[in-house]
DNA sequence: CAGGTGATGTTGATGTGTCAACAACGGTAC
DNA sequence: GTACCGTTGTTGACACATCAACATCACCTG
């Protein structure tokens, strides 16, 4: 990320302050998935992602959602969803069902293992959670933690709305 | 989440505006990497971390860093790092060799190929991590995500050298 | 109502990550 | 110097993600 071509070069280059802020964010990122993961793999015997999924349909009434709501709640593509609800609905957590007249949508309900399973898993998890990092920042940090990723959050989609479509 | 036991739960449950926090975080935190992959696929044919691997390799005097050490900077696991270089070792990106009379050490160089790629790659890149996030929030803003990460580095630093090691 | 189109999912091939086992080397203790 | 031990790295088997192709259905348009 530092200056690369000897001479004509209009890159805005990013100065030390933001190479610094932008690094520790990489490092970040790629550590903090692997962690919970690793915590919820020893624990509840789930991926991170899969817990994300439970925890989704766990929260509606009638613990039920549509795939591609499912799919965004997740912030996964349909085919990685797809792939990892057949997973789990061989294993029991969750089952898969048509609803009919409504085109080709499919709803996707949590079963009682899978609801016993975040019951047993999140309180651990929470715990994990805070002390990896809600607990381990201040209040006005934290409230900069969801400002700055709701704002990137933004970008992106502007990003694949933008160009293409 | 949210409650889900519901009668005697001493689990320290997230209020609303750090649950608000955390799924923001889980949500970019998910969703970043892929972007930048994407990005950087299209741009260059590498993945992001490929691209980190050659960005750490082409930020030394000799191009070159030890194994361990570009594992360490790249937040990666050894094995991880030995796949992702084999591939790269066959595609001329990087160069491998023993480190004579130092255990097993490995060093791994850039080649002029790999340099040539990040000359070419690196302007687009940095342009999209500043869309994305550098220029997107305010210095304010910035300062917090840097202090926060890195307190989440640390947190996961504990983590790995306190319960079993 | 025939044909096209968009929305919703699924599938299979291929690539990449992970985990545990192994390999190779330098040191240290005795 | 021999037997261990820690460090450093690689490998292979398996799990998982991605990408492109396909499938199914509702709806619109003439």
């Amino acid at each position: 990320m530092s200056r690369l071509a000897p001479v004509p070069d209009d890159t805005p280059w990013l100065d030390p302050d933001e190479r610094g802020a932008w690094v520790a964010l990489v490092r970040t990122m790629l550590r903090l998935p692997a962690t919970l993961d690793t915590q919820l793999q020893r624990e509840a015997g789930v991926t991170f992602f899969e817990y994300l999924v439970i925890a989704m349909l766990s929260e509606t009434d009638d613990r039920t959602l549509q795939m591609s709501e499912l799919a965004d709640l997740t912030a996964a593509s349909l085919s990685r969803l797809s792939h990892v609800v057949s997973r789990m609905e061989s294993r029991g957590l969750v089952r898969r069902e048509r609803i009919p007249g409504t085109g080709r949508r499919t709803a996707a309900t949590l079963t009682d293992e899978g609801l016993a399973l975040i019951a047993g898993a999140a309180p651990d998890h929470v715990v994990h959670v805070r002390s990896l990092v809600v607990d381990a920042v201040d209040r006005d940090d934290l409230a900069a933690v969801r400002r700055v990723a709701e704002r990137i959050s933004e970008r992106i989609d502007d990003e694949r709305s933008g160009p293409t479509r």
